[in-house]
DNA sequence: CACTGTACTGGAATGGATTCCGGGAGCTCA
DNA sequence: TGAGCTCCCGGAATCCATTCCAGTACAGTG
């Protein structure tokens, strides 16, 4: 220490142990009166002004290091307006395809020095609107949405009270001020599955979908319906639900009793396929001697499952990390911008030529 | 209105939007002076204080009401000292286990008022302490840990300097203050496995596992080893590594290539697994009939699997709201608490008897 | 009538940090 | 030597709600 640190109006006399372990933190009071200084030239210090003197800063940060100071984020966010932090409202993180995305968009965030508040809307609308609330009262800088339900009136209006902006994952609601997205591209995927179904011969198709009031199902049901008007007599049945097993199976228990039941098959979510893939063991169809099956979005072992599994495919980490990209652009001041991502099919062992009697 | 309203030194003549939707939000103050009342007063309205007549709950809900007031958490929590906010540390969210505990554990304290940040370490340990520390700055109210290394020294004396409760998820640590932890009862499980397996006629198992640094793993491995050396001539080796695909196939590589091969082969997580199948599946070797298969902790399509895929399962779900549970006990002032929760082994084809020859 | 409660209520300190503003010190240049 | 500047620094207001403390008014009681 310096012998000017003697101008100090209170000599450093107690040692005070340098990390003081418990509850009592000092504070940037303490912090002030050890250096003899003013609060505003700690903080001046701390945050990098430039009107600070070498000496200053040194007397201040050695102050620092002996109380082993740490600032109270609260009070600087208080302060400041901005909590350096984000709420990703998203409906069941559960599902692999969203826990990728939260996973990037997380790996991003956090390292533009910003945290991530999760809550998980278990597929309900109304928790959509409740939970945006609630990150409202917690004044988080932005938000991450993955909503249940793009129509809930609720959720629309909850957010059109919110000045926060927001990024919208894969989803599409009618706000009145603009919001960022970044979408996938479902209708070229779609397509891709839909040709090369086509091209094996199969002429009736099945798409069990989950809930249209969101952007994937809305997407993936007019594409699959608009790959199928392009051909001549190729059929399209949809079965729209909620974006689970139970619908995944009974939509296929419909479709299979249908007067004209389907070829193939294609699943819309990670639940649902399971479903599907249930109700198939259970009447003992085979794949793809019987009937053909495509999936959407990866799931952990599809690669092993014999057959091996048609799956239209996205990248959900990059989604995340997209996302988090668009919402820091935003919180930097740049306006609203809507990114898509590509959704490509990719064949494999699922899918075979129909049976000749089919 | 009741006519006293008129004693209101400051009468309700602007309208005012009921819901001012801009950020030029109504504090405590405005809501105070249009009621006429003190701040004080306001505040021991809102929360719920006894001391409070009739006449000024209303006077002050009406104010409220007119302004659309709605407190500020962040001075809230910087005067209660209370963030009402706790920290999820986990490895890495897109993994199904800890996505399932870390719904679990945030619908269960989004229910008692909690809000939930993540953050993960992508298993590098040096990021736990970081996180740690990072929600120490946040001032979380306490923390939920699964933790990448239980051994990193920073980790614990980070931990150490922390006077918040946590809960450790099927970690253990060496801790000067105990804290409370949720655990699976890996020694069960995976004596079932070995059991199971032995009384099909395999002699020579075998464990690919994932970090010796975390308790499943050394739990695993203690398991497998006792309940080997519990029968004559039943060998096993193991191989512990990664929690990665990459470990997964190199150590399934190594056994397949020692001298005396396993006849049985057990998988010590979910990327581990897809190792595991990988290389299995480049010798073209057949489960069951080549080589017997379990894997730890269930994946998704494990059923859909042909054979289907034996498994030492536990409840990842309950896992995490038990640890929510352990969590509000302790913030409500409880004392640390220990569970174990079950695992069990389910058997299914993928296990058959050893090949003759083998 | 004086006294003790009781039931509320207002005022001010508090929790920590940021930031605007004013002013002193020292230097330059006329 | 004095005007004008730049460079730094301290003081105080501010962000917003909570809570302790003191005090008022009114009812009840001896």
């Amino acid at each position: 220490m310096s012998p000017r640190a003697a101008r100090s109006s209170r000599p450093p006399d107690e040692p005070l142990a340098p990390a003081t372990s418990l509850a009592d933190r000092a504070g940037m009071r303490q912090v002030a009166d050890r250096a003899g200084v003013a609060m505003s030239s700690v903080s001046r210090v701390l945050s990098g002004h430039p009107d600070v003197s070498e000496a200053m800063r040194a007397r201040v940060m050695a102050a620092v290091e002996e109380l082993g100071y740490e600032p109270n984020m609260l009070a600087q966010m208080l302060r400041r307006g901005a909590t350096q932090t984000v709420g990703f409202v998203v409906g069941d993180i559960s599902n692999p395809l969203l826990a990728q995305i939260a996973l990037g968009a997380e790996v991003a965030l956090r390292e533009a020095g910003y945290a991530m508040l999760l809550t998980n809307s278990v597929n309900e609308a109304n928790l959509d609107a409740t939970h945006i609330r609630l990150f409202q009262q917690r004044r988080v800088d932005g938000l991450l949405l993955s909503v249940a339900d793009e129509t809930s009136e609720d959720t629309i209006a909850t957010l059109g009270r919110i000045p926060k902006p927001s990024v919208l994952i894969d989803r599409d609601l009618d706000l009145d001020e603009p919001a960022s997205a970044v979408l996938s591209d479902h209708q070229t995927g779609m397509t891709q599955a839909v040709e090369h179904l086509v091209g094996l011969g199969h002429r009736r198709l099945a798409l069990v979908a989950g809930s249209p009031h969101v952007r994937p199902t809305r997407e993936r049901v007019a594409a699959i319906e608009e790959a199928a008007a392009a051909h001549r007599g190729v059929l399209c049945q949809v079965r729209s639900g909620a974006f689970t097993e139970t619908h995944g199976a009974a939509a296929t228990r419909e479709l299979l009793d249908s007067r004209r039941p389907p070829t193939a098959v294609i699943a819309g979510g990670n639940q649902i396929l399971v479903g599907v893939l249930r109700e198939l063991a259970r009447r003992e169809l085979r794949v793809p001697d019987d009937i053909s099956v495509v999936t959407c979005d990866d799931v952990p072992l599809a690669e092993f499952l014999s057959p091996a599994l048609a799956t239209i495919r996205r990248d959900p980490y990059e989604m995340g990390t997209t996302a988090a990209q668009l919402l820091l652009a935003r919180l930097g001041g740049g306006e609203p911008q809507t990114v898509t991502l590509p959704a490509t099919f990719s064949a494999a062992g699922s899918c075979a030529p129909p049976r000749r009697d089919a």
